[in-house]
DNA sequence: CTGAACTTTCAGTAATTCCTGAAACTTCAG
DNA sequence: CTGAAGTTTCAGGAATTACTGAAAGTTCAG
C-alpha cells in the first residue's frame, strides 16, 4: 500500500513543516512522523515507498534520525534489512530531544560564553557587552542544571509536580523555604 | 568605528550561526546579538554599517525581530530615527521567545493533534496512530500548561524551585502530595 | 507644499540547502 | 569465492532562501 491514509499524511505533513522551522529539513521530519505513528518497525523501503522520497535521502534521512538517537534499529530474523522504529514514550523522545540540542548548541554556547567572559574588556562597550554576556551565562546555566535535576526525577514526582504547577508556591512558603515577603 | 572588538565580534558570530539551527536566519540573529550587547540603543544605519549588511537587509531584519518582540523601539528628541534595543533582563527575553514560539509552533500543532484525535479511525494501523497522536498531545499540553503556571511564579518563588532542583522531591514527599512508593 | 531625512518594498541575483540517480561499498548465503 | 540483497556515498541539478540595489514610500520641519 503506497498511499498514506489522510490521518497519517497530515500528521505526517506538519511535521515536516515544523521540522523545516526547527533546523531539522522537511523530508527528515516527515519520515520520524511516519515512523512514529506506525505499529511496526519501517525499513528504509517503507519509507521511500510510501513517502515518495528516493532511496538514496531516506537513506540520509535515517542517518541524521539516528545521529539525533531518535530512531532505534531492530532486526528481524531471517530478513537483512534494518527496520526503524520511535520509543513509544514521549516524555522518553522529549528528553532525548533535549539532550541532543544541548549538546550540540546550549554546550558550545556556554563554551564561547565563558571565554568571553574570561577576556579582559578593552573598553567601557566591552565591558558592557560582558555584563549581557554574564547574564546570558548565568541564566543558561541555571536553566540547564535545573534541568538536569528535573531529569533524575521520578515519573511519579514529576508529574506531580507539573500537575500542581503554581500552587507548589504555597508548598514552599509553608515548608518556609522561600523568604516571604508579606 | 565601524569594526566590532574581537569580544563582540565573536559573540555575534556565535549568535548568527545558532540563529541558522533555530530556523531564524543568520543575519537576523547577528543583529539580534549586537543589539543585545550595545550599551546604547541603535538604528539601522548603525547596524549596516557594523555588521555590513545591506540597509534594507537590515531593516527586513528588524520587522523581523519586532515581529518577535525581541527589540524594543526607541526614539530621542531631536532625531527622527528608529533606534532599538533588547531588555536587559534575560529571564524576559526567554518568555518573550517561549510564548513567540507557542503561538507560532505549539498551538497549531495541538490544533492539528486535535482534529486528528476528532476522526473516527478507519483501520488498525489509524487508530494506533491516533494513540501515539495523543500521548503526544498529551505531553505537550501538560508542558504547556505547566509553562503557564510557571511563568506566573513571582522570580523569588521561581528561582528557589529552581535552585532546589531534585530537592523538590523531599519537600513534595514531606508534605504527602506524592503517592509514597516505597 | 516642498524637499530632506529616513524607511520599506520588490525584483532579480547570489548563496545555500535539498534531493536524486548512478556507482561504490558491505555483508552474507550458498 | 561469488553474486544477490541491502546500504551508503557523492557529484551535480533543482529548489529554496537570503541578500542587494534601485526605486518608491513616509514623515515632518520650514
Amino acid at each position: 500500500m503506497s498511499t498514506l491514509s489522510p490521518l497519517v499524511s497530515s500528521f505526517v505533513g506538519h511535521f515536516g513543516e515544523m521540522g523545516s522551522r526547527w533546523g531539522i529539513n522537511r523530508t527528515v521530519g516527515q519520515m520520524y512522523a511516519l515512523i512514529f505513528v506506525s505499529p511496526t518497525p519501517l525499513h528504509a523501503d517503507d519509507l521511500a515507498e510510501k513517502l515518495e522520497f528516493s532511496r538514496s535521502n531516506v537513506s540520509m534521512g535515517l542517518k541524521e534520525l539516528q545521529a539525533w538517537r531518535l530512531v532505534k534499529l531492530r532486526h528481524f530474523p531471517g530478513d537483512r534489512r534494518e527496520y526503524f522504529e520511535a520509543p513509544a514514550d514521549a516524555w522518553e523522545i522529549f528528553q532525548t530531544l533535549a539532550e541532543e540540542r544541548r549538546r550540540r548548541e546550549i554546550e558550545p554556547t556556554l563554551s564561547m560564553l565563558r571565554n568571553a567572559l574570561l577576556e579582559h574588556p578593552a573598553t567601557e562597550a566591552d565591558r558592557f557587552a560582558q555584563e549581557r554576556m554574564k547574564s546570558m551565562h548565568d541564566l543558561i546555566e541555571l536553566m540547564t542544571t535545573w534541568f538536569d535535576d528535573v531529569q533524575r526525577l521520578d515519573q511519579q514526582t514529576l508529574s506531580t509536580l507539573m500537575k500542581m504547577g503554581s500552587k507548589v508556591q504555597r508548598v514552599l512558603e509553608f515548608t518556609g523555604k522561600t523568604k516571604s515577603k508579606p
